[in-house]
DNA sequence: AAGAGCAATGCAAGCGGTTGCACTAGACGA
DNA sequence: TCGTCTAGTGCAACCGCTTGCATTGCTCTT
């Protein structure tokens, strides 16, 4: 690999001048910049970046992207695909290169040390936060800059984008009210996430508005999958008069669908997070769109903005929309 | 940020002796050592990367992964998610980053010019190979390391996986065959692809196997999509007589579905990927698992073989197998 | 004609580490 | 008692590039 001192040599210059010239510096006269650019081409040159980084004490443009699960896992959640795609879109226009990293169950925050300590980024991005989180922790005691896809406990002045779960699970409930349903049956995942329980707020909101009765027993919570929607919906079936049902998820919603096609009584239903599925199913299904593309770019920019500006003029795009996609099986 | 040498004063030493006990040389007493190591965690000392990599010429361990479309386009795309998730799980496995970059149409091949450019990379792994391929030619003519998932027309010393795509589709057809299907339509995508023209061929070859003449009449191309599966598929029900049909692609044979269950006659059908929808769709797909995740796990190991053995020993395992999953669609 | 001003370039000290070799002091054998 | 050996440490050059400041040779003033 040719260096600058080899150009220099050929070009019979310094060093300096090579450098100056490869910076662009408009000092070199016309003459030497053309020798200069010509012996470069002759050798092949390109400057080592590693070298060019320690000299300037120059950041590496290497986003860190830490993802709460296994790859596999991560990876076949629409929802992170979708993220990732917001963040690799900002982070192409900016110039910056996205670095995935995926938490293993067992070794609790150490993808975020190995991450940070390998020195390679700039930032990181954290896709989901717990109460407690530990990886939240690290970066702030370290003041790493991150931002964070989620809504952090403590808020404090950390960058974060996030859905109104609670205002778009209002709408969506107040919608089904105004279609003249009265006996809404609501099926969610894990009521660990803070998402799920701002989900069943909106609904129970909609339903306090319209003094219709919260009740209990029409609500289910799964694990979230498929089998567990298709199990609820049984149970709701089962002697309970209900005549629609509102899920916060697709998955479980398609595994509702499939519970009542067997059991011959389709009730209008509706999803969350608008997966592609949703217009091959059938019926299609009725979802509510985060728009988590939007909520990566976010994310991500606010990054690159607090990387550049260095926290002069912060961005701060907290809340991002949600749009509720209506499809046949709400028809 | 503590340097070495801020670690060395506080320790007393130099900071030859403190390069020595990060680097866990056995030279040194057990008492510096110890000295050393609690200045490095008073003043929480985290060595530089890159002014290490510099001083090692040291390799980045970050592996440059090459999309060949943009993100969106890629991230949807069920096949190359689960490469995804082969390559990061290798990586994770050897200590490696995976760093991706998305080809864009109008500018070609500047994605890989950058990210070898910035010198970050250690090596390529790209993801799909043409006729002609500029990337291809881009790291073959500069020596860049770099595997590919598919097949090279010039194999030369590249290293590459893929599926036998001719193999599959001729087991597939004779199990149909076997079942007692003679008139057997095939959808496929472009034939642009050298790998649905192998899947043709292993069709044909079964067929010619059984002495079941070829029919061009039931052999569609499209362009891959639902639509394009449901459009064809109603050509296929005009007049045409079949009863049963072989897709090259899962969305294809969802497009198919719709179709022939609009038109209320449901012959037996073949996705291509098994993707997850296979699970999900009713009929339950019968589909071929192409492995997509093997696929990239082979080639980033691969790479980091050659990366690490320097070429002495090189991995070959060009060949992944596929697995026919059926299911009730062909029931 | 001599000093001032300026454009173009070189010198050399860093950036934060690593490492071959030199050095020192104590242990040991003769 | 004195040389030899060795374990433990420091010195200084180097990795490839950047950049403030010094230097050089002009042109321009007065």
């Amino acid at each position: 690999m040719a260096k600058l001192i080899d150009v220099a040599k050929l070009a019979g210059v310094s060093a300096s001048t090579v450098s100056r010239v490869a910076a662009g510096s408009e000092k070199i006269s016309k003459e030497t910049t053309q020798r200069v650019l010509e012996a470069m081409k002759e050798l092949n040159y390109h400057p080592n970046a590693i070298a060019k980084s320690l000299a300037n004490k120059m950041t590496t443009k290497i986003i860190g992207l830490l993802f709460p699960a296994d790859s596999s896992a991560v990876l076949h959640n629409q929802f992170f695909i979708d993220v990732l795609v917001g963040i690799s879109n900002c982070a192409q226009e900016y110039g910056y290169y996205i670095m995935n990293a995926y938490e293993k169950e067992d070794n609790n925050y150490s993808a975020i040390q190995k991450m940070n300590k390998s020195g390679w980024v700039d930032g990181i991005i954290l896709t989901t936060v717990r109460e407690n989180d530990e990886n939240l922790r690290y970066v702030r005691t370290r003041g790493i800059a991150h931002s964070i896809i989620g809504t952090p406990h403590i808020k404090s002045s950390a960058l974060w984008v996030d859905n109104d779960n609670k205002e778009v699970m209002y709408r969506l409930t107040q919608k089904m009210i105004k279609k003249g349903y009265k006996r809404i049956a609501f099926i969610s995942g894990s009521m660990e996430y803070i998402y799920n329980e701002n989900r069943l707020a909106g609904y129970r909101k909609a339903l306090r508005e319209s003094k219709i009765r919260y009740d209990k027993k029409v609500i289910k919570e799964t694990d979230g999958t498929f089998e567990g929607g298709s199990r609820a919906m049984k149970g709701l079936n089962e002697g309970m008069s209900i005549d629609c049902v509102i899920t916060t998820d697709d998955v479980i919603a398609f595994g509702a669908i499939h519970s009542m096609k067997k059991m011959g009584k389709l009730y209008p239903i509706t999803g969350f997070n608008n997966t592609p599925m949703c217009e091959y199913s059938s019926p299609k299904l009725t979802s509510v769109d985060i728009c988590a593309e939007q909520l990566g770019y976010n994310a991500c920019m606010m990054l690159i903005d607090k990387l550049e500006k260095n926290n002069k003029k912060n961005v701060k795009l907290h809340k991002v929309d949600t749009v509720i996609v209506e499809r046949e099986s709400t028809k």
